[in-house]
DNA sequence: GCTTGTTCTTGACACAGGTCAAGATTCGTT
DNA sequence: AACGAATCTTGACCTGTGTCAAGAACAAGC
């Protein structure tokens, strides 16, 4: 079963935007045998699920049934580079695991100012939690950095998850509460370190995400100007 | 059944450091009548019980065997202004449940400057989360900045009753995605406010601490001097 | 009531980091 | 290959906030 399938091409024809990791497969649909072009981020239905599945599997058992279950309130969505997943003004009714991708939560001041609440890579959740919880309107832009691919559960289905399968209630009582470790950890850093021990502390916590994100950004997220982080490194790169 | 006496007096006979909220009660203890004097802080066991019971109930209901069940559970502890709670380089084995005062949990640099992560005032939770979940020496200190009552729950209790009643597991979810709500607000204040707008947040959501707790204190919580709260104060008592 | 410690204020001064503007570099698209 | 857009760097300058030091106001304990 596919997931994605973008277009049909004669043998040989070279596709569009064909890429080294693309890979192609004939198959046989209601007796006409066609060659389809896959892109490794387009998983089949099952190996979709597989990163989110290895993911739980951290905190708790599932047995086949309720791993099906739990699949059931899914709802995967593709995003492209620059496309919102939550606008500000609107209610959050869902929550969003990332499989693959960057995204990233900021509020927007009144001048146009964006600051950079929260990144999310592979294997991180996402969303505007207030609004999600409470049905106010969101304040929080979600949006992709680059092209994601992510599953959302609303707010109805987790609550029925969480009564169902109480498993799911432990998961996220860890989950939270490694997330409120992490951020308390960050309160302490933004409130007693300089801009430089901020950041090396930064690029040492988030190798991976450094590299993916345009330095503005981090320094966004790290509430300074771009332009600190650009002297802070020319600093290092003498040492 | 008393929870606390400190001293048996003659009738009419002032008390040392008697204060307008004590108050005295006649007994008969084993044939002997005896008065007894109270401060509204030294409660009986029962009354002693009643706000983190209440609190619970905020989340979650309890059978009577499943209350009984977790206050077996909770130490009570009185703590005196300035006494420790946990020392940093201490593991911390227990979360800490505030039923009256104030207590705080802060880092120290090796320079001696102190860095506020949290207060923590009736029906707040306090500790070093992360020495609880890992088992690494505490990084925090906490102590209590007036006379206090807290009940504290060990780390293997508290995972049995996670076991035994989950609906502690629930609440416990809620509570620190709540946390989590509230301290991703707090580092979108630090990231993106001026010291001024962020010290009028503060008293305005938490204007019962700012009343309690000194003004350098709340300083080094919002993680700016206090001279900069004073010239803050100042500038807005001219408007 | 006096003493001692703690908290709060005020002024002078310094500096980390912000802002603005202009180039340089890299990246994505056609 | 070549254009434009986005990113990153650099310099000049400015400002919010920190630091230090001294005094004032207040509170707590004997």
């Amino acid at each position: 079963m596919l997931l994605h399938c973008e277009k049909i091409l004669h043998q040989g024809e070279k596709r569009l935007g064909m890429q080294d990791e693309d890979f192609a497969a004939t198959q046989n649909i209601e007796g006409t045998t066609v060659r389809l072009w896959f892109r490794k981020t387009e998983l089949t239905v099952k190996a979709m699920y597989q990163p989110i599945l290895d993911y739980l599997s951290k905190y708790i058992e599932l047995t086949d049934t309720e791993a099906e279950r739990f699949k059931s309130f899914l709802k995967h969505r593709k995003l492209r580079k620059r496309q919102y997943l939550l606008q500000a003004g609107d209610v959050s009714t869902f929550e969003t695991f990332v499989a693959g991708g960057c995204l990233r939560s900021y509020s927007v001041e009144e001048d146009g100012t964006e600051h950079i609440v929260q990144f999310a890579i592979e294997n991180w959740w996402i969303g505007d939690l207030y609004s999600f919880l409470s049905g106010a309107p969101a304040t929080l832009n979600i949006d992709a950095i680059e092209d994601s691919d992510v599953f959302t559960i609303d707010k109805s289905d987790l609550e029925r998850l969480y009564r169902e399968i109480p498993k799911f209630e432990r998961m996220f009582r860890i989950l939270f509460q490694n997330a409120f470790v992490a951020y308390q950890q960050r309160i302490l850093s933004k409130i007693s370190q300089t801009a430089e021990e901020q950041y090396i502390e930064f690029i040492g916590k988030y190798a991976s995400i450094e590299q993916r994100v345009p330095q503005h950004q981090i320094a966004s997220y790290l509430g300074m100007s771009a332009e600190t982080i650009s002297r802070i490194r020319k600093q290092q790169s003498k040492h």
